[in-house]
DNA sequence: TGCGTTATCTTAACGCCGTCAAGTTTGATT
DNA sequence: AATCAAACTTGACGGCGTTAAGATAACGCA
């Protein structure tokens, strides 16, 4: 009955891992708000106060997993976008649809990367996942604006905006794709989930239409906007 | 030192409106994250388990604050819609300003109207708050879209829908503003804001940009949509 | 006016939580 | 083989939400 684990001696030998693993089945099995690291070093076969030499706190081990989350995040939407480079489809809509999946496929892990639980703030590998995944958002959207060039995308970083009208763009197309995405796994829109079709219904209205809107503003003529 | 409100006696007289009015007070001093119970009726003045007669748990309490959120949600996009009606201002452009209004004055109320912590699911009074703020957002929609008559909805309520077309345009304008304004006061923007300008520059951007590409794309030809 | 009824609130306790200090075990280094 | 640092346990602390049982006060009715 020793830890899921590791050696199962007095010592684990991959705790940290396996208290990840432990917060990951907590997370998609009573969500974010029955979460406990009780339950975590319970599951890992471990005492409530092992962790801490691991993590520092609860708190620390959130942040762990919500850097995963970000990582998942960005290899998501990268795929996403290699793919449509790919079959010639919309690199924009390859990007909005994969982040909706993700956040559906892991709702729990989602709500630690993006929610109202403390993060421990300055963390670095949590600001260079959530960087890498921003930046991701910020090539493509200023690919859709034709402000670089494809080429160009492989071998340099996003690095700077072009002022705040790419920027507009930018946050624009992650407020659709963000706003979406927590309003259906936070259960805002389950009233339509619960009419025929169900949560199928929503998804194919959101890549067919949402994203279609996003993309169709996106690259609207620009002159059509700044009043 | 009694209670905040009521008579200090053995009976404190209005201690559901207290609670809840405490329950906003730590809200807005401590988020979601440092409310408890136990602080809301420490501040109300009253043992631990005084509230459980008028709220039945913790989530009743927060159930009735959701309520509120709602009901003030409702009324400021109708002051918004009013005054823009008034001045001739765009209405959806209104309601998508009124909304991070609210979520920007009072985050940590919009936190649990919108948030993972479980309400209480099927009470009356909070799905009927929540119908009612929906519905304005499918009004003001759908007039967008040209497919009501402004006098008409005055006495009118919203009702049905015309089909998924419209509840993809309804979703799109829920989401690019409920989208951003989680992002901004979840911290998701924190980057942004801590550049020259601070959170000014960014309720500029959307008000700015944002609702413009919002509208535009709401305004759109429908023929360039469906696939 | 007096009395019983009922809603309201307190007290006390339960189990669970996150965290810490101190002690124990283990693996690695020399 | 001896030493040391890292990893983990034990035990305890205060705080949490919730409950059961008892105290108190307001209210309706005679």
């Amino acid at each position: 009955m020793a830890g899921v684990t590791g050696r199962g001696g007095y010592h684990h030998g991959d705790l940290r891992q396996a208290m990840i693993d432990a917060a990951e089945a907590v997370l998609a099995e009573k969500g974010v708000g029955g979460f406990t690291l009780r339950e975590c070093a319970r599951r890992a076969g471990v005492s409530p106060a092992a962790p801490a030499h691991h993590f520092g706190n609860m708190v620390g081990l959130l942040t762990a997993v919500a850097t995963l989350g970000f990582d998942e995040l960005s290899s998501s939407m990268e795929t996403a976008v290699a793919e449509a480079a790919r079959t010639g489809g919309d690199r924009l809509a390859a990007i909005a649809e994969a982040y909706l999946a993700v956040a559906m496929a892991r709702p729990g892990r989602f709500r630690v990367v993006f929610g109202r639980l403390g993060l421990k703030r300055g963390d670095e590998d949590l600001m260079r996942a959530a960087v890498r995944a921003f930046g991701i958002l910020v090539r493509e959207t200023k690919l859709a604006l034709g402000r670089q060039e494809t080429a160009d995308l492989l071998t340099r970083p996003p690095s700077s905006f072009s002022g705040d009208d790419d920027l507009g763009t930018i946050l624009f197309v992650w407020s659709v794709t963000h706003g979406f995405s927590t309003m259906l796994i936070d259960g805002q829109l389950g009233p339509f989930e619960a009419q025929p079709g169900g949560r199928e219904r929503l998804v194919k209205l959101y890549s067919q239409q949402l994203v279609h809107l996003l993309v169709t503003a996106v690259r609207q003529p620009r002159a059509a906007i700044g009043a």
